[in-house]
DNA sequence: TGTACATCAGTGAACGCGCGTTCACTGATGTAC
DNA sequence: TGTACATCAGTGAACGCGCGTTCACTGATGTAC
């Protein structure tokens, strides 16, 4: 039954990447081993020679995910660029973190919102690299704003960023589809056009 | 052991209360009828003599916790507006919610932002009364927002509010101190000042 | 108004089930000579 | 290079435990006459 250590390692990086996605379609605590490990597909006693605990998987789970959306971000805002409207990077980033597309599928979008409140209550390996994501998305949004100082730049992009994470989370809440959309809309109009 | 109408009565609405307290400090999922039954005094085999299912609580909790939030806004709101500044209302109420106190005491706070990620995976009642308290926010918000249309006011209302919600939530989140408290400061100006 | 009986709030044990974690086992891989 | 042995990835059963829910029981409350 064993196997080389490269698909081992394979088997690894597979497990935190359907974790990721389950921890953020279903919640974390929502979430056991046994389901993170069929995900993978494996069965649940294989998980202790990759991890050392569930808490362990959630910290390398939730790393995965923030730099995926951090890569989401960065290549939105690149394509936004090259259109060169002014503030072309910024409108797209924005429109992309604020589309129906990345509200109707947690699996693969910001686990900022998919699992916000939980991380405030994880462990501290989780909030160390949900804290350092975070920097990560309030950076890349800086560097969008254009003809003003890189600290007001920096400021406002703390609060541009908590009002995509706020208003993405708010928008899976609300049972009204038309009040959803308006929140994702206003909030778009409301930070470019700023 | 059995108690009058009245009785049963008080000891229903201090199962929510305490309930809703636990909810919000330790998620929905993570917290067990038995946790909340002994929150509350008593033993978890009664449980039922109140309730039909968890389920069934948790609504009823996140509504008395919106109730709550709603009722402390417009109270800030109102103290605000007696110093007579402009903006008084919306600074306070604005400062109250993305207060250091708030941020550190989950228990007595805002659900959207304490159990967030969790109430977009509840059950239809319980987003649908977390949809009607994040109404409610929108509309005493809208109403502070002097010199501008209705329908302006209201969209400029619906993104505020996912910028409080966003913000407090990050800022439980963040393991840095002082990003935790730039992120509260750096909304209320950006709020307040625009 | 007093009495007999039904109701039911709350207790504590039990239900089946899944949790996170551990372990004996398997057999292919890796290592030492 | 070939052989003997140690390693260890993955399986499946089992650990103790707590989950949401049900139930028999208790005794005070409520109701009917």
């Amino acid at each position: 039954m064993r196997k080389s250590k490269e698909e081992a390692e394979k088997t690894r990086r597979r497990i935190v990447t359907s974790s990721a996605a389950e921890f953020r379609e279903r919640g974390i605590v929502a979430t056991g081993l046994n389901d993170l490990m069929r995900a993978a597909g494996l069965t649940h006693g294989g998980f202790y020679r990759h991890f050392d605990s569930k808490e362990q998987l959630v910290a390398e789970a939730t790393d995965e995910a923030q730099a995926a959306v951090i890569k989401r971000m960065k290549d939105a805002a690149g394509r936004g660029r090259t259109k060169s409207r002014s503030h072309g990077g910024l409108a797209a980033a924005v429109g992309e973190y604020l589309s129906i597309r990345h509200r109707d599928d947690p699996r693969d979008g910001c686990p900022l919102a998919a699992m916000g409140s939980e991380l405030a209550r994880a462990g501290a390996k989780t909030r160390e690299t949900a804290t350092a994501g975070f920097q990560n998305l309030v950076e890349i949004l800086a560097s969008e704003f254009q003809g003003i100082k890189p600290d007001r730049a920096k400021k406002r992009a703390l609060v541009t960023t908590a009002t995509l994470v706020g208003a993405l989370t708010i928008s899976r809440i609300v049972n009204d589809p038309t009040l959803s959309k308006a929140i994702l809309r206003e909030a778009v109009d409301s930070i470019v056009s700023a």
